[in-house]
DNA sequence: GCGATCAGTT
DNA sequence: CACAACTGATCGC
């Protein structure tokens, strides 16, 4: 979720009918199918708490807590598959089952701060499930409990919401804003855009870092973590970790983001999306053919019908004709496409390709571009602004700031064309027919909203969930909401009626 | 002064 | 309009 966030950047502390640790209270069992779905599923919630591990997993060579990784095997390899053609950007995977540092590598030891946090965990996984981890060290600032010496009331302490917890493990998912989770001994994240991997510092303790390599580095190179808790692994690969077995699928997201399938001891299997955009090829994962899913954590960002648009190739295909045609009629047009940090890649390497020309960008994202190791990419990136096809932060993709822009490059460019690239257009016609999209032109600066998602449409969740089939569903976006959650549940009570 | 959180922006 | 994902301002220690 993209958000999915959304709950964290809700003034509110816990949506309202969530209790102070995350879970939904009493009343909203009563009044909400959606936490009254969860109480039915037979899922111990508590399970994060006390994890019903077998202990110490003979497996795990070094102190447990940083969660073994001990068992890996390509999945594509084990299935005898070729591997899901992935499109340009996709980097090569690296096939070396060695190399990984599964293997090899003994989990993160956790060091001094760590072991306070983990400390902290036990102490808590006692029954009590109340005293949070707050009163356990001075050091607690923001989650501290100031209510405690009366002190004017400072905002409660935010638990862990309870969809960002995997039931019978010790995981979550996306939780770093909670300081250290009850129960939690392995902290997945599941791609690097802020809303995710906010809480992240360089002062982080509470655990193990669990990522795809792509992530790992960005977060290593970005948030200065100390490599110690930075867990890579590899896309389609199992690992055993803390006795579950964990396997990273590629989430047509953002670079490096992923979907994460969990098996548990007893057979058990979830699916958490993280985000994603489901699609057709994303089905032939041997592990989504396996049969159902017991529990999906889904990326619902779009789940409304309102919310539609083309595939990503149309758009980028719409894209590149209106820069050419741009071009053609003025040939010293800069052409601009607004990104955040990562994602939106694809379209201005296709610009890249169509055009051949290089792209521009500052030093700061080519960095991270070429951080990605992605060399159709790297080849094209180039330090010299002379270029006409330059990338800026969306933010500044306005006309005011173009318009500017324009005049510190006026040797060399007459007009700009500039694309912004966002999952939400307003106009119903752009979901349908791209060339009805207007662009919005003042002077020599023309801006084309353009509707490249890398979100599901609500279309293509309903053909993922038909064809996963979930036992359950949990949404992890727009879950603020009670109305917009029962709403959502609707959806997928129709969609998987019979299946 | 620093990091965490809030408010504002496209 | 409303959305994802920031970015900058302010708060609190």
């Amino acid at each position: 979720m993209a958000t999915g966030d959304v709950e964290t950047d809700s003034p509110l502390p816990v949506p309202d009918d969530l209790d102070d640790n995350g879970f939904p209270t009493a009343a909203a069992t009563t009044s909400s199918s959606f936490a009254d779905d969860f109480y039915r599923s037979g899922i111990d919630w508590s399970s994060l708490q006390a994890p019903p591990q077998h202990p110490r997993e003979a497996a795990s060579g070094t102190d447990a807590k940083g969660g073994g990784s001990l068992v890996q095997r390509s999945l594509f390899q084990a299935w005898g598959i070729e591997k899901p053609p992935r499109e340009e950007a996709a980097p090569l995977v690296q096939r070396s089952l060695f190399q990984a540092w599964g293997i090899k590598k003994p989990p993160p030891p956790p060091r001094e701060e760590a072991a306070q946090g983990f400390r902290d965990r036990s102490r808590v996984s006692s029954p009590s499930p109340s005293s949070s981890s707050g009163a356990l060290s001075g050091k607690k600032r923001s989650w501290g409990g100031s209510e405690e010496n009366g002190a004017p009331a400072a905002r409660k302490p935010i638990a862990c919401p309870f969809y960002k917890k995997i039931p019978g493990t010790p995981f979550t998912v996306d939780a770093f804003r909670y300081g250290a989770a009850e129960g939690c001994s392995a902290y997945f994240l599941s791609h690097f855009h802020y809303d995710h991997y906010g809480g992240l510092t360089k002062k982080w303790c509470h655990g193990p870092i669990y990522c795809t390599a792509l992530t790992a580095r960005l977060v290593k190179m970005l948030l200065a973590i100390d490599s110690e808790y930075i867990c890579p692994l590899e896309l389609d690969t199992e690992y055993v970790i803390e006795g579950v077995t964990v396997t990273l699928l590629e989430a047509n997201h953002c670079p490096g983001a992923a979907l994460i399938h969990y098996r548990l001891r007893d057979g058990k299997t979830y699916l958490h999306t993280g985000d994603f955009r489901a699609s057709k090829s994303m089905q032939l994962h041997p592990l989504l053919q396996t049969g159902r899913i017991n529990l999906l954590y889904l990326d619902t960002t779009y789940c409304n019908p309102k919310y539609k648009f083309p595939p990503q190739e149309d758009v980028i295909d719409f894209v590149v004709r209106t820069a050419q045609r741009y071009l053609k009629k003025q040939p010293k047009t800069l052409i601009v496409v607004g990104a955040y940090s990562i994602g939106k890649e694809n379209v201005y390497l296709a610009i890249s390709q169509a055009l051949e020309v290089p792209i521009y960008t500052d030093a700061s994202r080519r960095r991270i571009l070429h951080s990605f190791g992605w060399p159709n990419l790297s080849k094209r990136i180039s330090s010299c602004n002379q270029s006409s096809l330059h990338v800026l932060p969306l933010a500044s993709v306005q006309h005011e700031n173009l318009k500017k822009y324009l005049e510190t490059h006026n040797q060399r460019f007459l007009a700009v064309l500039a694309f912004r690239p966002t999952g939400w257009t307003f106009s119903e016609a752009a979901g349908k027919e791209l060339d009805l999209i207007k662009p919005s032109s003042k002077g020599s600066v023309t801006i084309y909203g353009v509707p490249y998602s890398e979100h599901s449409s609500f279309t293509e969740l309903e053909d993922f969930l038909k064809f996963v089939k979930p036992q359950k569903v949990i949404p992890t976006v727009n879950v603020g909401n009670a109305a917009n959650r029962d709403k959502m549940q609707a959806y997928f009570r129709e969609w998987l009626k019979g299946l």
